[in-house]
DNA sequence: TTATGTGCAAAACATTTGCAGGAGT
DNA sequence: ACTCCTGCAAATGTTTTGCACATAA
């Protein structure tokens, strides 16, 4: 664990990351709260946060800007792709090739200096299928 | 403009319209709201954000779920990519191909029935990158 | 020792909602 | 008339922040 300049490896920090990297599932601050909360009662929320932040800013975990209206985070910092479940709005990988051409191809249609980019794929998960499948 | 049974034609919903027509960003409701407001002074906050999501339900409008805080608003229906400024969070289009043949790669490497997919793509703007070589 | 981090609570935002009165059809 | 819609204000949900104390380096 090798922590940039001006951060410390606070117990704090050190559990969130450890609980981010126990799940594959990508945390909404607050999941991360609660599952750290069982091993360190006392932390605040406003603490999680903070880290969460500070962790995706040096590029040790990802922030994840995906739909609905709460962040989540994911340990794997490597570029893949996301697919959000509309129905409960859960977050999955989609482990397909990265497109890198893609980041030229926009370069020609706009004015803007091209970063990178990310793709968010929409559907309906297993278990929301399964449970309208009962329904109807 | 003709609308779906249950919408009735209001003068805030129309003028909500227009000036969504208008303008080439991607306004927030708030963004919105301003705009509406100089024709109607009393239109209240609620409303736009109420029309918003149901014109965005019925299909009239988009719904950007892009990253940033806040959700932004699209009269262009047809599908189409986006690229936020990182730096002023703008949103402009991105005019390149659709890519329909994605949704089936991705199909095949997770357990969703896919809807669909977005790309958005992060870089610098115009202005902005101009503003970072005044200030260097 | 001292800058950085923490817990707690309050503040700041974005968005949604309840309700009584208003307006489209 | 009968719904649906609006303005207003309060409520909700998420994230950020101020501050006094604690702690890693």
């Amino acid at each position: 664990m090798d922590f940039l300049p001006n951060m410390r490896l606070t117990t704090q920090r050190q559990i969130i990351l450890e609980e981010l990297g126990k799940v594959t599932s990508h945390p909404t601050a607050n999941e991360v709260y609660d599952m750290v909360r069982k091993r360190l009662p006392r932390i605040g929320l406003g603490t999680v946060y903070r880290n969460l932040e500070l962790l995706a800013e040096n590029g040790i975990i990802l922030k994840l800007e995906v739909g609905g209206t709460q962040k989540r985070f994911d340990a794997t910092i490597e570029s893949h792709y996301h697919i959000r479940c509309s129905v409960c709005g859960r977050v999955d990988d989609v482990d397909i090739e990265v497109q890198e051409e893609i980041n030229e191809t926009a370069a020609k249609s706009c004015d803007y200096k091209i970063l990178g980019h990310h793709i968010e794929f929409s559907g309906i998960c297993n278990e929301c299928s399964a449970k309208e499948t009962v329904l109807h």
